[in-house]
RNA sequence: GGGCGCUUAGCUCAGCUGGCGAGAGCGCUGCGCUUACAACGCAGAGGCCGCAGGUUCGAGUCCUGCAGCGCCCACCA
């Protein structure tokens, strides 16, 4: 036994945490390598921007990855977790493309090259931020791997898999209906876009009859985009347009006379039902147009102002052009009517300009083909969904999939490996073309980048080698779970199931476990505009890596949102803090011990001891299926539960009153199992503890200790049962003593009356009980009538507890505390309810007023009866 | 217009395949510095488990309907 106490009396994670780390990385701890032992674990990062820096949804998604993968790492997996960073196309050239706005500058005025320079050194200078911050957390990613969507390694996947879709067909150019951020001044794809319910207008616009008749109304709620009209097109079905079908109108301030044609998509209830068709701008009228074999008048530049083809309302930004149609319509007669509407506006998810329909021409991949392969692996559960329900929006997802555009009118990215020679003709090439052969066939390369997610869908076999056949890529693919929030199932996800099936002939992951997005305290999403972003980094500092672990995990329950606050986190803090001195307590006692096997447990055990290690089983048991089920509430809440309530409240106490070699066994055997159970949720606290709790041994780690094996022998009901009996003991006449104010000085004195069985239990038990209750003298007997005097009785399931009151308290004393707490408490009960038999005061009152009222009553009237009570048993 | 989730103590949430005599954290009340921890301990108050039906020996848990809240998806111009 040391005289000192070995560890400082409160934890301190803000030294403990960066020394413990920075031990962990430059011992190797987690390095893996494809042939250490183990089944192969791994888990791919979902890639954080590299520009990023940390918010509590990374926090949140590294601390379920690193609590898996340090639980695999323990159960003796090669668990490998993949980190890295994503080159974030759009993003980080907004980002650079603002630094050089500050400085009165556009990109195309530093040109490509220059332009690219500066972001690489953007990346360079504050790349490594969030990577440094993941650290605090404690993630114990196999940094020694790190890899970037725009390296070398990963860009020759991109263009291997690029070409190789070419080839096959997958990948192709084409002239279609995109969306367009005029800002971004780029494509997106389909889920690049967000829709928002706005407050908009439908103006009804005439278009005269070719012969000088009435012509037919229509209605938009984009007027400027008459300009681009080709068409009028009414329901096959609709009677009132007969006449008009396969005659022409007038478009008016441009001339052109438009044909009235048919087709099913118009929807006969909606507007006037007959709809002006732009197939340039509208993805519903693109594909009329298509039908109709019409005419695509694009009347937008990238910009958003109207082109040339817009006439006289070509150079007027889009918003000012409709304005101007409208009045001038308005001015000719043929506005007819302007209405209120409702409807889903798409906004860029980049930078929340309202993106514009428009056709253009992209490359855009055949997921068709790839999808049925994604969607057939997720129906046989080839790759499952946790929560499962989550399966079901995925699946329906990917079967209403359309061709993806990939192409992005941007700087920073993988630039598109196609080249054009003289005649036009595509080249599609994994390697650069030589400069010599670029001059003879004057080739040019397509200007176009990547979107993003094009790389990150290749992350899970682009990072282990892949094209070429390595080790690494033989081991750890397929991973065994990717863990993101449900928000990014369709960027990512799907992408990576349908190109790890085409390429790799398997899918990427076993299993997507999505948990939530963060939330603050009363559920609300976290955003700047709210004032409600809690910085997981200062959280860190006041309460430790821990702490924010703990708290985020506790409630990251599969696929429901984590409400966060400060608070919780504090809560989280004095657990660890708890956890501490326990083992503060457990080395007062024991002094460190030596790693290797557990010291033999005594046989056979006094009660609390049996109870304790079959508690210590179940907690295991319900940590383990939880671990496996991915459940990181349920098991930072087991064993939360087990350590506080039953290890330190019970077991702890108990151990105070032995001074015996099998108490200490067993508190240094449970702390150790608890630490290694716990240690994967709050690898810190637990690593300091245990290393304290040991024997110094160079280069030995908590992280790298074997898990807790199953011991399913060492649960004993029978243990626990009579050992909740003593525990009813001790609560009952911990109760009976607040109630009656005895101070934790005085011993009480207790007539036990029980039968056989329940009494050997008790008898058992009487040191524990008499420590933890108080008790001063205790005897057994048969009836109420054999204790003399005034008594407390105390029913319990399997004894009642006689507790005589004379001499504990005086007597004289107590009746007249109780008669002047009963009469001020039958004051108190006639007041209200004479107010409440007033009947203008029930009618006239506030309900709530009067609600109250009723609950004051109810609330005297009941400690009326008890005082009544207590006195009855005083005679 | 579809799909999904949520509705349990003042607040935020657990409650897995039906057994609950309904839990946790925070907050609240009372007592206590008992030498691991006052960043603590002990005790307590507080719940028609959204509403209405149904299945069952038994329902917070399963089924049906309804209501409120939230999210996702969708080309109604």
């Amino acid at each position: 036994m040391s005289d000192d106490a070995p560890l400082p009396k409160a934890y301190a994670p803000a030294e403990v945490e960066p020394r413990l780390y920075d031990w962990w990385e430059s011992s190797g701890f987690f390095h893996a390598e494809p042939d250490d032992p183990g089944e192969p674990f791994c888990i791919c990062i979902p890639l954080p921007n590299v520009t990023g820096s940390l918010h509590l949804g990374h926090a949140l998604n590294h601390s379920i990855q690193d609590a898996l993968i340090r639980w695999a790492r323990m159960r003796g997996r090669n668990a490998l977790w993949q980190p890295g960073t994503d080159h974030a196309g759009i993003a980080t050239q907004n980002v650079v493309e603002k630094q050089l706005a500050g400085e009165g500058l556009a990109r195309h005025d530093l040109g490509r090259e220059r332009f690219l320079e500066r972001v690489w050194q953007w990346k360079e200078e504050s790349g490594g931020l969030i990577t440094n911050q993941m650290r605090r957390l404690g993630t114990s990613c196999d940094w020694e791997r790190e890899a970037f969507t725009l390296d070398d390694a990963r860009s020759r996947a991109v263009r291997e898999v690029f070409v190789s879709l070419y080839e096959d067909g997958l990948i192709y150019r084409g002239h279609r209906l995109i969306n367009w951020c005029p800002r971004c001044a780029t494509a997106l794809s389909d889920i690049e876009v967000d829709h928002e319910e706005t407050e908009g207008e439908l103006a009804y616009l005439r278009y005269p009859a070719a012969g000088g008749g009435e012509g037919v109304v229509v209605a938009t709620t984009r007027a400027e985009t008459m300009l681009g009209d080709t068409a009028v097109a009414v329901h096959p079905d609709d009677e009132r347009f007969v006449d008009l079908v396969g005659s022409t109108v007038v478009l008016p301030l441009l001339d052109r006379e438009l044909p009235v044609i048919v087709d099913e998509a118009v929807d006969p209830a909606f507007g006037t039902g007959a709809v002006k068709v732009t197939p340039a701008h509208d993805p519903n009228d693109y594909e009329i147009g298509q039908r109709h074999d019409l005419e695509s008048v694009d009347v937008m530049t990238d910009a958003a102002t109207i082109s040339e083809a817009g006439g006289p309302y070509a150079g007027l930004d889009r918003y000012e052009a409709r304005r101007r149609v409208k009045a001038d319509l308005d001015a000719q007669g043929l506005l007819v009517k302007v209405e209120p509407h409702t409807h889903a506006l798409g906004l860029c998810s980049r930078c929340e300009t309202v993106v514009e329909p428009r056709l253009s021409e992209q490359w855009f991949v055949a997921v068709r083909p790839l999808a049925e392969r994604a969607i057939a692996a997720v129906r046989d559960g080839r790759t499952r969904f946790v929560p499962e329900r989550n399966a079901k929006g995925f699946l329906d997802w990917l079967e209403n999939l359309h061709d993806w555009c990939i192409s992005r009118q941007l700087w920073w990215g993988h630039r598109i490996p196609v080249w054009y020679d003289r005649d036009g003709s595509e080249h599609a090439r994994r390697e650069d073309p030589d400069p010599a052969e670029v001059e003879a066939e004057g080739l040019t390369q397509d200007p176009d980048v990547l979107d993003t997610w094009f790389s990150s869908a290749l992350w899970p076999f682009s990072t282990q080698g892949w094209p070429d056949d390595t080790p690494a890529l033989r081991t750890w693919y397929p991973g065994e779970v990717l863990v993101t929030a449900y928000d990014i199932n369709t960027f990512w996800v799907s992408r990576m199931l349908m190109m790890g099936l085409r390429f790799m002939h398997d899918v990427p992951f076993h299993a997507v476990l999505n948990h939530g997005l963060v939330r603050d305290k009363h559920g609300k999403k976290m955003s700047k505009s709210f004032g409600n972003v809690i910085d997981p980094l200062d959280l860190i500092d006041h309460y430790g890596a821990d702490a924010l672990r703990f708290a985020l995990l506790r409630a990251a329950v599969p696929g429901q949102d984590v409400p966060m606050a400060e608070e919780w986190v504090e809560g989280a803090r004095r657990f660890a803090n708890k956890l501490w001195n326990a083992a503060r307590f457990v080395l007062m006692q024991t002094g460190p011990v030596p790693h290797g096997d557990p010291a033999d447990l005594p046989e056979p055990a006094p009660l609390e001891d049996r109870w304790i290690l079959s508690r210590l089983e179940a907690a295991r048991a319900t940590a383990d299926q939880a671990y496996a089920e991915y459940d990181l509430a349920r098991a930072s809440r087991a064993l939360y539960h087990f350590v506080w309530d039953e290890y330190c409240d019970w077991y702890l106490e108990l151990a105070k009153l032995r001074d015996d070699e099998g108490a200490r066994r067993v508190l240094t055997y449970v702390l150790d199992s608890a630490l290694r159970l716990l240690h994967p949720i709050m690898p810190f606290v637990t690593e300091e503890i245990w290393q304290a709790l040991h024997e110094p041994a160079p280069g030995v780690s908590l992280m790298r200790a074997d898990w807790v094996a199953a011991a399913p022998e060492r649960r004993d009901h029978r243990a626990e049962a009579e050992f909740g009996a003593l525990h009813e003991v001790v609560t009952a006449l911990r109760r009976f003593r607040a109630d009656h104010g005895l101070a934790p000085s005085a011993r009480i004195t207790v007539g036990v009356v029980a039968e056989g069985g329940h009494r050997e239990v008790i008898a058992g038990g009487l040191d524990g009980i008499r420590r933890l209750a108080g008790v001063g003298e205790w005897r057994f007997v048969d009836a109420a009538g054999q204790v003399d005097g005034p008594l407390g009785k105390i029913p319990l399931d399997l004894a009642e507890l006689l507790v005589p009151l004379a001499g504990l308290i005086d007597l004289d004393e107590e009746r007249a505390r109780l008669t002047k707490a009963l009469h001020d408490a039958r004051v108190e009960l006639e007041r209200a309810e004479r107010k409440l038999a007033n009947e203008g005061f029930v009618a006239k009152a506030p309900p709530d007023v009067v609600d109250a009222e009723r609950a004051k009553a109810d609330k005297w009237r009941t400690t009326a009866e008890t005082l009544e009570t207590q006195l009855a048993a005083l005679e």
